[in-house]
Parts: C-alpha cells; structure tokens; sequence
RNA sequence: GGGUAGGUGGCAGAGCGGUCAAUUGCACCAGACUGUAAAUCUGGCCUCCUCGGAGUUCGGGGGUUCGAAUCCCUCCCUACCCA
C-alpha cells in the first residue's frame, strides 16, 4: 500500500486535504510533532497521540547514529521500535548538514559528518540516506537536500545549493526502492524566487509523490518568510503535499496553511514547553515568571488537554522552579494539543470557507487585540 | 574560665595592602528558542543617574598607610576542644 493524496478542499490558496499512508490517514494541513531521536521528548506515544498527533518525525542522522538504522530495521521498523502505530516521517540528515555545519564537509558525492557523539566519520550520501530511511521503514522520506546556512548566503552558494539538491534529488529517487514508502523532494532557494522556481521546476520534472520547501526559518526575518510563501508554494504541484519544513511559530503555520501549504514540523511546542514557555489563544506564556507563582487558573482556560484539565498555572510554576520532569512533560503535552487543535480549526476554516477571518481573530487574540 | 578557628553581598564560599563594587555556585528576576548536539542557552542581580560615571559596602568602633575586605588595637558574636 502506497501513500497517497487527495485534495478536498480550498478557500483561496488554503487547501485541506487527505494523506492516506501504510500506517493510517492524515488530515491535512496538520502539524507533525518532532520525535528525533525515536521519542517525541517528554511523551509516551499515548500522549502525543491524545494530543492529536497524526503523524511524527524520525530523523536519518541521529538514528542512523544511535543506536543504528539496521538495528531498527532488524527489531521490526521504526514504529515497532519507538511503539508509535502511525505514520512517521523520517527527516534526511539535510538539516544536520546545515545544524551541524562545523563538522560537516559536503562535496558532491555527500556530506561527511564527523559524529556530534564521539567524533566517528559518518558518510552521508543521497544513496545512504535513502538505505536509512528504508532500514526505518518511514511512511514518508525526505530525499537529501543541502540547506544552505544563513552565514555564507551569497547568491553564489545559495545557486550551488540548489543545484546540488536537485542532483542529490536525482540519486536519491533512482535509489530508492521501498513501495511502501513515499519519497518527497525538497526545494530550496532561500529568498530568491528565480531560484526557486528553477528547483521547483526541475523536481517537478522527477514527479516525485510530494513536495517540500526548506530552508526557511533559517535565520531571516519572519515577514519575509511570510511574503516568500505564496510564490514558492505556488511552484509546487497542486494535487500533491506540500510540506513546509521546520515551521514553525502558531503564526508562521497560519501564514503557511494561507499559502496552501499541507503539512508542518517544529521542535518549538515541545522544545519550548521543556523550556516553560506555553502556547495558548491568548499568546505565548512563561511559566517560570514571578507572576505565575499563585495563579490557580489553567494554562489555558477552556482548553481540554491533561494538563490545563487538571493542573494550575502555579503547580506547572512550582515544577520548573523545583526542575521537576513532569513540568516539561506537561507543557509539551498541552503546547501539542494547542498546535493540534490550531491545525483542526484550520481544517475547519478552510472547508467552510472562512478561513482568513479565523485567522485574522487567532492573530488578533495572540497580540492581544480583543 | 582557658585554648583554637572564624565572622565577606539572600545563602554557600573565594579574596588576605592598590588591578575589589568584590571570583564562583545556588537562589532570585527577565529574555531567547522555528526539518532538536537544547529538560538548553543568554542577560540582570548594593543605591542613584543616560553610555559613562557617582555614592555608600566585606561584624561594631578606633588606628596605621598616599591607599584597607586585606595590617594593628578593642569590643561584640559563632563553632569546636579543654576545664
């Protein structure tokens, strides 16, 4: 069984849609909560599960690292192994290249990384990358891409990372061999349009089952995130995903759902919950402030997650100041819950209709406007 | 009563003539976090103004010195040991 896509609706450029995989459906635009290292840290399955999650990311590198892509395959798959039952997308190792740029070479044939954990030279070719993510078994693979690094961002190497993606793409198609794995492209191009559209064009050409754009929230300014994406969203085939990779920010998601785009990943809800910073309709709070400290209110009012269901805004203030576990384990819990149901209302706005005015109150409720 | 070791910023604890408004840790206050080398990192933390400074600090008081948290005298207090 194959992954598939059906779009089902749109409200402008907003599309809703169904992603159907070998391990289960995904209503579409939705949030991927991230799982690295074979855990969505902080949260058993169960929970990322009850928070909404439909769909979870792996990632080649570090799993590749540790504790070993052909363990995992020979313990029964990356979804036996981590006891997540439903779809996964498993991440490249592109990013890493860009993250972890320091110990990285990158030449054409690949990108050798010198191990982040004990120093051993681990190779990275597009042809490896696709091994790993088979030995997984993700529902979903990203080829390998070159994300290039806000440093060195010169139209010169932001041209040479785009050409090598496109090549990298090509490899990593002719190798990949799993039927029950879909495999997406990634486009780059950073803020340069032409250069998008030259990406987009030619991995269009490859008819790949899915499209990504990366390399944003890579250090530029938000808006021009949010002025880029029409355009490069627009590049991409109409009738299959679009993924937006790394995003984001609740506002970065709406402002990426505007431009039709299908599917998002970001470590902020749990990284940032870990750190006790809590989403909520009304805007980002930090638990850890002073003010918090006697505050019998939930995190978020109304919200029906396990954690604003039975927990005080000054019991989570007490598990941070106190550097309990528990502490970012809930919050990470409710900061899902919130990107979940934000991406459900999404679906919602879109199928009704009514998109742009839900999102104008959601924007107006986090500044503080009503 | 005798002896010894000490009293430093909320706490612990450096410093032992100038480079000390005083290392460091904790606590506290605030901020950051976007395909996770992150349950991490950054900043602030005597008072007053704007950068830069100014003014008061190292148990109390007195003294030596150009200059003292650092040396001397004295008083108070604490811990331990001996009676």
């Amino acid at each position: 069984m194959a992954v598939s896509f059906r779009l089902q609706a749109t409200d402008q450029a907003a599309r809703a849609g169904l992603l159907t995989t070998p391990h289960g459906p995904v209503e579409t635009p939705t949030f991927m909560p991230v799982g690295t290292q074979a855990t969505v840290k902080g949260l058993t399955p169960e929970m990322v599960r009850a928070a909404g999650a439909q769909v979870i990311l792996g990632n080649t590198y570090h799993l590749a690292l540790r504790p070993g892509d052909e363990l995992i395959r020979d313990l029964g798959g990356l979804h036996r192994f981590m006891n997540w039952p439903g779809p996964i997308l498993t991440d490249s190792g592109g990013f890493q290249v860009f993250s972890l740029a320091a110990q990285v070479k990158v030449t054409d044939r690949g990108a050798t990384f010198r191990s982040h954990l004990d120093g051993t030279p681990l190779e990275l070719t597009p042809e490896r990358a696709v091994e790993i993510q088979q030995n997984l078994g993700s529902d979903i693979a990203m080829v390998l891409d070159e994300c290039p690094s806000l440093a060195d961002a010169t139209p010169a190497t932001v041209r040479a990372a785009v050409e090598r993606t496109v090549r990298w793409a090509e490899r990593c198609k002719r190798h990949h061999t799993r039927r029950d794995q879909a495999q997406f492209a990634i486009v780059q191009g950073g803020l340069d349009l032409d250069l998008r559209a030259e990406c987009a064009r030619d991995l269009v050409a490859m008819d790949f089952p899915g499209y990504a754009l990366g390399g944003f929230s890579v250090g530029e300014a938000p808006e021009a995130m949010h002025a880029a994406l029409p355009a490069c969203a627009a590049l991409l085939p109409e009738h299959k995903p679009r993924y937006l990779m790394g995003v984001g920010r609740p506002e970065d998601l709406l402002a990426g759902v505007a431009a039709g785009i299908d599917l998002f990943d970001c470590v902020m809800p749990t990284r940032n919950g870990r750190n006790a910073l809590a989403f909520t309709a009304g805007g980002p709070i930090r638990l850890r402030n002073a003010r918090h400290r006697r505050d019998p209110a939930p995190v978020e009012s109304g919200c029906p997650c396990p954690c604003c269901a039975g927990y005080s805004r000054a019991y989570l203030h007490h598990l941070f100041a106190a550097d309990e576990m528990l502490g970012p384990t809930l919050l990470s819990l409710h900061n899902l819950a919130f990107y979940l149901r934000l991406m459900r209302e999404a679906r919602a706005a879109v199928r009704g209709g009514r998109f742009a005015a839900w999102r104008a109150g959601c924007l107006a409720r986090w500044n503080g406007d009503e």
